[in-house]
DNA sequence: TAGATTGTTAATCGATTAACAATC
DNA sequence: TAGATTGTTAATCGATTAACAATC
């Protein structure tokens, strides 16, 4: 089986969201075209995103929510809950700390990393922070697979390497620096200042 | 003139912070590859891309490093420094404001919001912190329509509505709900769940 | 000159969109 | 049934890649 395409998995983790939105809401089903406007996408592109996952919907009632994010569930999670690394305990690494706090209980980041030892050896936002020097065995240990990079530019290379030794395979990178990392590794570069010169760009174009 | 996709604006913010340290590093001109592998592109893309900013460099010595970075420079920004507004001075927006802040002074986040009046009228990471009600006020008068959306979920619509009133023509929207906006308005969503999901699931798949 | 690179076009690839028979 | 939606295939679109003549 092919996998399918990031863009897919993307559209995926929003749809889960909004039908979880949704199940609260007391909503049992939904249509491919109610769910492409609150998404974003396009009916098509859910329906062949649906498709991917496995599940049926009915060509009367559409999906139903409940079942449709437990299949997308089953589909994007791990079997067991997934810890995640970060490196780099800095605004933006204690923001990212916050920001998933409690968010996604099955997904969530369980070791900091920091070579400042004043950060070292806390608890910050529910997550246990170490030196640097206790990243191999802690991320090997609890067979951690998942990274999240918010170190200085400059340092982000010679951590991605020691991470991926440590047996990560896919890293979000959020260092203003694009990554070189083997095949077999999948990195998402979050580029902020990118993105922001990109929509200041269009802005000043008279928008998109 | 058709205007450049958005993938080779964000490459080309990436080229030129390339060409910037490789100025300071006192290179003089450097070859479509070797930009390529640092930016992760490939040579054709490089080449192209610089095509679209109108500058040539020389079948023998490739690119003149601060030359290119210059013609980047003039086909990126706008000739007078733009300010940008961002709304939701919480931990992801402080953290935001400490990324940016002296990174890059023609396009630096000039004024803040919050409805937390303990959060406002206060300078933080060099930013002046304003009440939602000025909203509207400081944005026309500046003349801004770069906006950087960091509050909950639950604002994000209603809180982007006011900023395109007030000429907002483009937004970062890093809230985790999809955001629709009339046409006009550039939107560039960074979804820190979605990638996170994304890496996730591609990690367990055993990385790119 | 010989050789490597640029500018640019054509070929390829993949994702999005449109279309429609099957379904309920 | 009539009508709208799903599942799925074919057509379209755009971006990436490959190729190569022109250049220095």
């Amino acid at each position: 089986m092919t996998l399918p395409s990031d863009k897919t998995i993307g559209r995926l983790a929003v749809y889960r969201r909004l039908l979880l939105e949704l199940g609260r809401e007391g909503t049992r089903s939904v249509y491919s075209h109610e769910l492409a406007a609150a998404a974003g996408a396009t009916a098509s592109q859910v329906r062949r995103d649906i498709m991917a996952v496995g599940y049926h919907g009915s060509s009367t009632r559409g999906y139903t929510v409940a079942a449709l994010a437990e299949a997308i569930g089953e589909f994007l999670d791990a079997p067991e809950p997934q810890g995640v690394a970060l490196v780099g305990v800095g605004n933006l690494g204690r923001a990212i700390m916050a920001f998933f706090a409690g968010r996604r209980p099955k997904l969530a980041i369980s070791a900091a990393f920091d070579r400042d030892l004043d950060k070292v050896h806390r608890v910050i936002h529910g997550c246990r922070c170490y030196p640097m020097e206790e990243l191999q065995r802690v991320v090997s240990e609890r067979g951690i697979v998942t990274g999240v990079l918010t170190v200085p530019g400059g340092e982000a290379e010679a951590v991605a390497k020691q991470l991926i030794a440590a047996g990560i395979r896919g890293l979000v990178n959020f260092a203003p620096v694009p990554l070189h990392t083997p095949s077999g590794v999948y990195v998402e570069h979050v580029d902020l200042t990118a993105s922001l010169e990109k929509v200041a760009f269009f802005a000043r174009q008279g928008g998109g």
